[in-house]
DNA sequence: TGTACATCAGTGAACGCGCGTTCACTGATGTAC
DNA sequence: TGTACATCAGTGAACGCGCGTTCACTGATGTAC
């Protein structure tokens, strides 16, 4: 049963949006191609009609992944960067994000699965974080403050996500929110 | 050919070490229990002598990662913490350290892997960023200080990670280590 | 515009393969007397 | 201290099982005339 080209594209999106949530929820290794295939709607079998590889989905993933997040920070980049990075980093630090893996920073969640061996996918999140890193660029004073910024955020999070004590988890978001968003030393934000 | 105690103890050493740098160079899940054997010297059939399951292992993989990270910084803060931090930081913010995945930091490395359903190891993993936590606290002037110090440092590793541009991967460690090293508001380090 | 044929997205069974775990066995160690 | 026996660390084969990937097949879509 062939499907035309719209559907085609729409089922390769289905698989993409799926693996891109499954991915950062279960990690690569924790998901199977049937896992994504049926989160999509289908049955593994035809999985590779739009991909060659596993690993191939997992770049595609990545991708996906940065687009979502990166969509509304970028369109409104351009004119309020400032507004934009602090409305990024102000919902970042929190606990429903360190909560939410399926939907979480890619950086913060498959950098650790990328960098153990999936090439494709590796470079996806080196161009996700570089254009994170260039959209902090805009707000920040220097790159260095953006690097900073982007770090602290990022690192938070992870250290977060490390702790099982929910009290010390929100003082480590707080502490990391006060750092970022708050005025220190003449920041722009 | 039953082993002596001490054999014992030292087999299960031998298997926790693998282990620890093991899983953290290719992740829990990209590791067999015989691959870790093998790297202790022994057949996997014995495995199940000195663990109850591989997650048990990782718990313990992850308590000793921390030990080894840990000892010297802990031993030397007592006296003087700042230059004890001082010193970590140093060695943390270095591209051997991004590179060095088998013996690098536990959080920024497996927290997303004990995250996704390895409670044993999760809370051997909290256990660990505490007592860094603590430690972190003795050398800077509030918690709060502390907390975005290991955050920056965490997420500056993680984020090196991330970027495959090593020029990049550069300023990332510096931007970090100026904040986390050099003199900010007056600061103790 | 209509027709005949090639294409190909998706199905579901099947393929090796490697995994975590179990088990019977071995023989040196530990222990009770 | 010596002896007889129970213990148990480690071996290597075997167990299900689920995985990534392949493949023959189906039938609607796309295309050439």
């Amino acid at each position: 049963m062939r499907k035309s080209k719209a559907e085609t594209a729409e089922s390769r999106r289905q698989i993409v949006a799926a693996a891109a949530r499954l991915f950062r929820e279960r990690g690569p290794g924790g998901v199977s191609v049937a896992e994504v295939m049926e989160a999509a709607g289908m049955t593994h079998g035809g999985f590779y009609k739009h991909f060659a590889s596993k690993d191939a989905l997992l770049a595609a993933a990545v991708e996906h992944a940065f687009a979502e997040k990166l969509g509304f920070l970028g369109a409104l980049a351009p004119r309020d960067p400032a507004k934009a990075v602090r409305h990024y980093a102000d919902g970042y630090l929190t606990p429903e994000h360190v909560g939410d893996l399926a939907s979480g920073c890619p950086i913060a969640g498959l950098t650790a699965d990328t960098a153990r061996g999936a090439p494709d996918a590796q470079e996806a999140l080196s161009r996700g974080a570089q254009a994170t890193l260039e959209i902090f660029g805009e707000a920040s004073e220097s790159d260095a403050v953006a690097i900073r910024r982007l770090s602290t955020m990022i690192g938070a999070v992870v250290l977060a996500r490390a702790v099982t004590d929910s009290a010390l988890r929100m003082q480590i978001l707080a502490a990391a929110r006060d750092d970022v968003l708050e005025l220190q030393d003449g920041a722009k934000l």
